[in-house]
DNA sequence: AATTTATTTAGTAAAATTTACTAAATAATG
DNA sequence: CATTATTTAGTAAATTTTACTAAATAAATT
């Protein structure tokens, strides 16, 4: 939605080609630098911040409707994503906190009673983790802003989104041990160092240092490389890549890490 | 759902009290003396037996929803009650296997095109176990049929039900890991054999006669009472109940059961 | 009344896993 | 060439899990 036109458009004539009463919303967590961030957005006429998301086109499957709302924002694809839980409790969404006038004005409607997102709303919990360095974020016309806000220092946010972060960030460090990741977070070639702060970071507390690294070595997640990275007037750490086959399985099937 | 009359009118006009385009299906599992089974019911005009499922009531909580159908059919209520995944593939419902000539005869309707339920719907699955011995089951108008079957002997099932029981049978199986159960399973009072066939039959693979029991007993979960149970030619069992207490802490937080 | 029988369950030993700790092997830097 | 911080192999200690043994039944049978 880059104009105003098409945005209403949207308004009046968005549930021909969405499914109404459906939204995904999705908790994009950016790792880089063993900082954990959250993607962010805040809405024309919307104080607050909420999680990016949106409707479900017809004919499309959930999972798509993710992906292509992190793809519009973050402007990268086929991230390590995954459903935690559908919300739809009749208040998580508070019309009559909406500025009610400035929408009639703009949509030329002369009552939002009958539009079709003035609606009980159920909306499906996606997370995914990526590489914040490596986005580019967009705006649109509907979305004012849109930026990385740190794990710990987040605002309040809109509808139910708060909830939606707590369980987001439950499920994603309950999956940190049944799957593997780290694909699209590191470089192809890393350090042990440089997994185990990543799992650090995500996890939000300490890893053994000597002990966690034997133990994704051990899963044969990880592949021992015949070069070493230069850091500086120490000794040099080995590289490793994933073994692309295990990781692959391992998504699969799943995987056990203590 | 009682009569012809209310059968169509859900279908002419269940839009104003329900959620169009979302569902909840329910797989409610049954378990009683060392047998597991799983509800299924037959739609009226569709061959293939399914999962109990419906619609949203508008202003209903999607857990109430679920509540709601698992009383319906069973007659029981307040069952441990868990949300696994939520299902959306467009193609989840095949509207040209159905009896469309039928469906219009019955609804007196031209054509079904701009019916609210000839749409994508987009299902949230929830699972359940209950004691099926303690239901009674109801069929209604549009429920033709509603049985237990066992669950390694189920018939092929309508829409996408199959990946839903076998997500909802995952799920229900490593929650058993996270979750305490058995409140509504067995007695009040119980003896260790009785909790240690339970889990056993739930998770489908054997355990340790003597040192499962312990586990559960370590997790301060069970409460050994002073009284035995006479089972005949054999040292009489000490009888358990739940510790009331713990239990619910354990729902709350969860538990790590190995 | 002693014996048999199957089950419960306490107790312990063995095995496996996890955690804690030590120290050797670096690789610049000054 | 000593210093210094880091990597990482190796091992010991602690803990947990699993396997196994056998005592304590409670009726039924002889």
């Amino acid at each position: 939605m880059q104009t105003e036109e098409e945005f209403r458009d949207f308004i009046l004539n968005g549930h021909l080609y969405y499914i109404p009463h459906v939204t995904i919303d999705c908790a994009i967590f950016g790792y880089h630098a063993q900082q954990l961030k959250l993607l962010l957005i805040r809405h024309r006429n919307i104080d607050n911040w909420s999680l990016p998301g949106g409707y479900i086109k017809r004919a499309e499957k959930l999972v798509d409707a993710a992906n292509r709302n992190i793809k519009d924002r973050t402007g990268v694809d086929n991230l390590f994503l995954q459903q935690f839980k559908t919300f739809g409790d009749p208040n998580r969404i508070q019309f009559d906190k909406f500025d009610k006038k400035k929408w009639l004005e703009q949509t030329g409607l002369p009552s939002w009673e009958g539009n079709w997102l003035i609606n009980q709303t159920i909306s499906v919990g996606f997370y995914a983790i990526t590489d914040f360095s490596k986005t580019k974020l967009q705006t649109d016309y509907s979305t004012e802003a849109c930026a990385w806000f740190d794990i710990n220092d987040l605002p309040p946010l809109e509808y139910d989104h708060d909830e939606m972060v707590r369980e987001a960030m439950h499920t994603m460090r309950l999956h940190l041990y049944h799957y593997p990741i780290g694909l699209n977070m590191l470089p192809a070639k890393f350090t042990l160092s440089e997994i185990h702060a990543l799992y650090e970071t995500l996890l939000g507390k300490k890893l053994d240092v000597s002990n966690f690294p034997k133990k994704l070595i051990a899963l044969k997640l990880l592949k021992k490389l015949d070069e070493k990275r230069s850091i500086g007037a120490h000794r040099s750490p080995h590289l490793y890549s994933f073994d692309k086959e295990m990781y692959e399985l391992a998504l699969k099937e799943g995987l056990v890490l203590s």
